[in-house]
DNA sequence: ATCTTATGAGACACTCGCGTATCATCCGCC
DNA sequence: GGCGGATGATACGCGAGTGTCTCATAAGAT
């Protein structure tokens, strides 16, 4: 147990691996370990140190992916709002996480706790679309799982679109809604 | 060149390797070469005479895979048809591939062949959203490379809902394409 | 100044997957 | 029956990545 008087052992440590750790595997999924403590500018062993193996450093990633993610989410959406205004404002609130944590869309996690707790986003986004389809944003005879993997989906698309320049950030989130509620037809669009 | 009287050095082998390459892939992308030797009923040796190593056999699949979606695209649509209708049967066509091919999704061929010729299928996929913009199908607002995303994100999302038993085979080609060009918003659909 | 603590550098052993080589065997064909 | 090509089993060496350990050192706290 750590004493109040030191929080954390040198926390720029753990941040700086943790920083390189997402920029590195944002590009390189397969980097090594070697090469997350090198972009760190921290020694293999602390690296080590900090986070034991391979796994718990990935692990510990994803679950700070879906911490910052339900903030994000929780911080932008009013519950009070109408279905599709929470929709257009989740991706708005999550679209921008997509430079960092993208990576973790291939990733494999082990861990029970993690996998778990992602479950649980995607139950409520499944929550959202049953309000979308209450109030008649979404057709009911669309399968729910349908809707939830195209908004995954979407979310995916954003990003990587945004990051590879074909697309400006700022449009990304409207983009998504349009795509999911209206499609890309022409006709008739809000 | 295989002599005519010896078509194949055992055809059987070699598509017993792509057979067994595929199914062991689809649900495990990290598989062994030794694992696919033991699926497809092989020696580990008769692999690596077949296919000298990993990367060979990932580009003949990559090489396979497009092979029969060009086939499969080709025989299914015709030229003369609407754009909007071309769409729509090349997710017919496409769709039903996506168990067999949906892991080279994430693949990394290095082979500038392959590579080249998948280039040239996104490219295809782009004139075809440019008639479906010229024909009011597409809004032309939308960035081409959007939509293009949304078409390789909706064949691999159909699949994968497909594969896991939520969304029906049947309908999987009605629904991206309502999803693409009409979204799964309620009001005025065809 | 001293003591604690995290750190960096490096060495080490271990595992795993890959690619190659060897040899006996089996099958189809002449 | 004999021949040649393909195969299976096996062994070997190689390299990469990982996890552990030790030891000297630098930074901070007391």
């Amino acid at each position: 147990m750590r004493s109040a008087l030191h929080p954390s052992p040198r926390p720029t440590a753990r941040d700086a691996i943790i920083g390189a750790a997402i920029r590195l595997w944002s590009r390189n999924p397969g980097a090594t370990f070697s090469e997350v403590a090198l972009h760190a500018g921290v020694g293999r062993a602390t690296l080590h140190r900090h986070f034991r193996t391979r796994d718990d450093l990935l692990t510990a990633l994803a679950e700070i992916c879906i911490e910052e993610t339900n903030e994000a989410v929780a911080a932008a959406v009013d519950r009070n709002a109408s279905a599709s205004r929470q929709l257009r404002r989740m991706f708005e609130a999550v679209i921008p996480l997509g430079d960092r944590y993208h990576f973790l869309y291939r990733a494999e996690i082990g861990d029970e706790h993690t996998t778990a707790e992602y479950r649980r986003q995607l139950d409520r986004v499944g929550t959202l679309v049953g309000q979308l389809k209450a109030e008649d944003a979404v057709a009911s005879d669309v399968p729910t799982a349908w809707v939830v993997a195209q908004i995954d989906q979407l979310i995916w698309t954003a990003w990587n679109e945004v990051a590879s320049g074909r697309v400006a950030a700022a449009d990304a989130a409207s983009l998504a809604t349009r795509t999911l509620l209206h499609g890309l037809g022409k006709e008739e669009q809000p």
